[in-house]
DNA sequence: ACATATTGGATTGTTGACAATATACTAAAC
DNA sequence: GTTTAGTATATTGTCAACAATCCAATATGT
């Protein structure tokens, strides 16, 4: 990717307009967008190293700017960093993708309720709409059309909500743990029949404004996720635990 | 201070073992919680504004450390950070607040359902230790004592939850809002004895391994908390909104 | 006196060079 | 043949210099 590419990523029309990009945005927070959207893409695998002098290259950037938006990276969960030895994106384990399933189960319960309370008519029209076309992509158990519907559903439910810092949280989260779904959904098509059915009352609930309701379904919705998650992994057991080096930075 | 003394901060005995602790740490994660442990401390103010050359040389280092440690202090919420103009300790508004205080309620909510399960015996001893000390401060209306007695008392039963994920995330949380309440504490000594009872009913919840009971008790807990803080800032009104430039980076 | 340019100093943003460390490779010793 | 020591190379950690930007103080014109 040449430096140009990196301002359209962030503007569509590159170029002239690059200089007014740099006048809002230091090349940190360019190159931090960059690599967030090349992991949470799936671009940049699980586990792989990300050599600063090379992504330095690529971006078209020197190395203070990579190394800054590492940092970044490494404080919101998507790059662990070990001493010496560089950075590599976070391989999320078992374990830790349950524990974080509780917290997940915790925040969306508060959207539930809380969106229940205050869900605008528009936002409530989407969400119907994503239901709509979740119910096409489960008849034909495309995961692939499934996997960003799935996304842009609490995306859109997180906004409802109306609190900002429950937004980031959640979304910290669910960033973190889409790097552990990825490769488990794939396999896991026969659960978005089930999905879909609790997505569908969950907006039901939220319509009501019955937000006790909305926010068990919602808790419920999560750790249902995360059985299913228990069970595709037990059906086909793949060891995911890594060598553990200890982390001193 | 020196570069000895940020060495020391990390471990007690320096100048020998300086070389030892930079083997295991950067100089970037010593500045960075160098600085964290000054802002949660209150040592720097809300609002202060960080210069970069002025800290690089107080702790005898260059910008670069000092810069990424930046990057990271923003990413945790403890730090904003404005193109061009720099880093400020970051300001939390009322409102944002209150949004925080709904995240947190949701999350230690979870701890309680979570501690009740499986808390061990030694971290329910330590409760109830901190509970009597807290009584004691209670009775003096010592809000100094009170204040980091109220810190403990959250980070062991967050601790005793058993869900690291949770714990980091919870305490990230606390971090911010701990901006907001330091000056709000000062002045509302006389919350203290509520506040004591509900710790005291926590605990009794947790010991009896009451679940759902602990969850609640904990949720309205944080709640009354921010209800508290309402009352006390609408009896003394102050002004807490900033200029509100618009933030680029 | 007031509003608007201008200019100088201070501060942040970026870069390339140098130092320290880890890793891979080679060769010698057993 | 295996292991260990040594060396070379690649990569990260740190630093200091340079460029761009902002801000305040001063000057200029009306």
């Amino acid at each position: 990717m040449t430096r140009a590419k990196l301002f359209q990523s962030a503007l569509p029309n590159a170029h002239d307009t690059a200089i007014a990009v740099l006048r809002e945005h230091s090349l940190t927070t360019l190159v931090q967008r960059e690599l967030e959207r090349q992991i949470v893409s799936g671009q940049l695998e699980a586990g792989a190293k990300l050599n600063e002098a090379e992504i330095a290259g690529e971006l078209r950037v020197s190395r203070g700017p990579v190394r800054e938006a590492f940092r970044a990276l490494d404080q919101s969960g998507l790059v662990r960093t070990e001493k010496n030895r560089g950075v590599f994106v976070r391989q999320v384990s078992l374990e830790e993708a349950y524990e974080i399933y509780e917290v997940r189960a915790a925040l969306d319960g508060l959207i539930g309720r809380l969106a229940a309370k205050r869900i605008q008519p528009a936002q409530l029209q989407r969400l119907r709409e994503i239901v709509k076309r979740m119910h096409a992509a489960s008849r034909a158990l495309d995961a692939d059309a499934y996997f960003p519907l799935n996304i842009e559903f609490h995306e859109v439910l997180g906004e409802a909500a109306g609190n900002q810092a429950l937004l980031l949280n959640y979304q910290r989260i669910v960033n973190t743990l889409n790097l552990y779904r990825r490769e488990v959904m794939a396999r896991s098509a026969e659960s978005i029949p089930a999905s879909t059915k609790d997505h569908e009352a969950i907006v039901n609930a939220v319509a009501k404004g019955d937000e006790a309701l909305a926010g068990r379904l919602l808790f419920e919705h999560v750790i249902n996720g995360r059985e299913r998650l228990h069970r595709v992994l037990h059906e086909t057991p793949t060891p995911r635990a890594r060598a553990g080096r200890k982390v001193t930075t």
